[in-house]
DNA sequence: GAATTGACGGGGC
DNA sequence: AGCCCCGCCAATT
């Protein structure tokens, strides 16, 4: 498995952020990564997830589709079935919504007082990009 | 050393 | 929506 001593030395950072994330919401590998700040892309979110310790609820943590990245076999059986315990829907396409669910990310004053990023305010989705 | 492969993301068509 | 391609970065083959 990748990851050198450099990236993980960001493993612990990603680990306080996931903590965050309330029962019953879920956040994006981009958008840990976001709040970990600079030196920490998706990718190694992802991977820090692969060696989390049982205080952490990894399970929270999804892809920018709304889907559950890990494959089937490999623990997503285990993840789906964990979020659904939280109250947390799938649709047919086994995909979350993430409009209703997702986490607005940490307080201002816990991520001043503990050195992280806040994430940019996200307004509601245009569907009608550009028009006008 | 080149190509491939990821618990990823985003842009373009 | 789907498909493709690129950026990402380190391990594996």
């Amino acid at each position: 498995m990748p990851t050198d001593a450099k990236s993980r030395a960001l493993f612990p950072r990603v680990y306080e952020v996931v903590k965050q994330v309330p029962r019953g919401q879920v956040t994006t590998y981009g958008e840990v990564a976001t709040i970990v700040g600079p030196g920490c892309d998706a990718r190694l979110v992802g991977y820090a997830m692969w060696e989390c310790p049982d205080d952490v609820p990894w399970q929270r943590v999804i892809n920018s589709q709304g889907k559950i990245s890990l494959r089937p076999g490999s623990g997503a059986e285990r993840q789906r079935m964990r979020l659904q315990a939280e109250g947390i829907a799938f649709d047919a396409r086994g995909k979350i919504d993430l409009e209703r669910y997702r986490w607005a990310g940490p307080s201002v004053a816990w991520a001043e007082a503990n050195g992280f990023q806040t994430l940019p305010p996200r307004e509601a989705k245009p569907r009608q990009p550009g028009l006008f």
